[in-house]
DNA sequence: GTGATTTATATTGCACACAATATAATTGCT
DNA sequence: AGCAATTATATTGTGTGCAATATAAATCAC
């Protein structure tokens, strides 16, 4: 094994791709009782978050940000879970260019079930739920970083 | 804040999904003079590494093992990079299942505008060597967790 | 040695992911 | 008010990812 950078294995970002690929893997056969993919089982966690904090009505916007998507993924994403009845999309009266999305009956019940995943996904990688939030907090510590030297960039980039 | 384990906050496949599409993002603008994806680029790794052990030929079996993709990905991925002409596909003499892979010149010569980048990207993301070894390391190691918890589970699954 | 099984790759179909572009509504400037 | 810039979403096109299925070659069992 030699020491050159170029070595798959010293590449920091095989790791991250190649085990969150895996890792989500051993999402599907959760995921699939529920019809949703990891995908859109995200996209459900921002609603649910959001229905329990009182709020009915969640901006495309508000799910771009929050997953770090953009609208070329998420637009036909949330048309495919509409077409699943899980939620609905409607233009807001405020303001025309947005896009409102609500939850469902049938999407805010899927909550139920959802909320025994987590619990299942640890136990079944061999994990232990300190070891799990360590490994959270340094991943996003990371991406805070990886954001805000993007921000120093484009500062020292005027016009 | 709440402590539910529904919250995305909370769920590290988020954590890793979201920093290693974030980082993969971040190859991009390095990528592009070479005229590689990041998966491509991974491929290219294997066969550079290869060749620096002096095989020459490398199967796309190999491929898909080490890059844990399966050949849905893997050929379309390699015939476009034939297309390309970074390297060649031809089937193995000795065993005519086999589709064996060799770097073109052009895809040897790519190598060395390569080495640069894993620096590049290293001080882009402001982290030091030593942390993004020591990720490294951790994510490996629950990757073999991850890996060797799905042989158990076969194994207590006979028949 | 021949049929059953396994192995290596390919194909199909669907769902992301993202760059680039388009469009319509709103805001800001003067 | 009127026009430029911005904002929110949609569309297009290309390239993965992966489950499921197909196919042909090699190996195994007997």
């Amino acid at each position: 094994m030699t020491h050159s950078p170029l070595h798959l294995d010293h590449q920091v970002c095989f790791g991250l791709y190649s085990l969150s690929r895996q890792v989500i893997q051993r999402y599907q056969p959760l995921l699939k009782p529920l019809g949703l993919t990891y995908p859109q089982y995200l996209v459900m966690l921002v609603m649910w978050q959001a229905h329990e904090e009182g709020e009915a009505n969640v901006a495309v916007k508000h799910i771009c940000e929050r997953l770090l998507l953009d609208t070329g993924t998420v637009t036909p994403l949330l048309k495919r879970m509409e077409g699943q009845g899980v939620l609905l999309r409607q233009r807001s009266r405020q303001d025309e260019r947005v896009v409102e999305l609500a939850l469902t009956a049938d999407g805010l019940s899927l909550r139920e079930q959802a909320s025994k995943i987590p619990a299942q996904l640890l136990c079944h990688s061999g994990l232990t739920i300190e070891q799990a939030q360590a490994m959270n907090q340094t991943l996003r510590g990371w991406l805070t970083q990886l954001m805000s030297a993007d921000m120093a960039d484009a500062d020292s980039t005027p016009l």
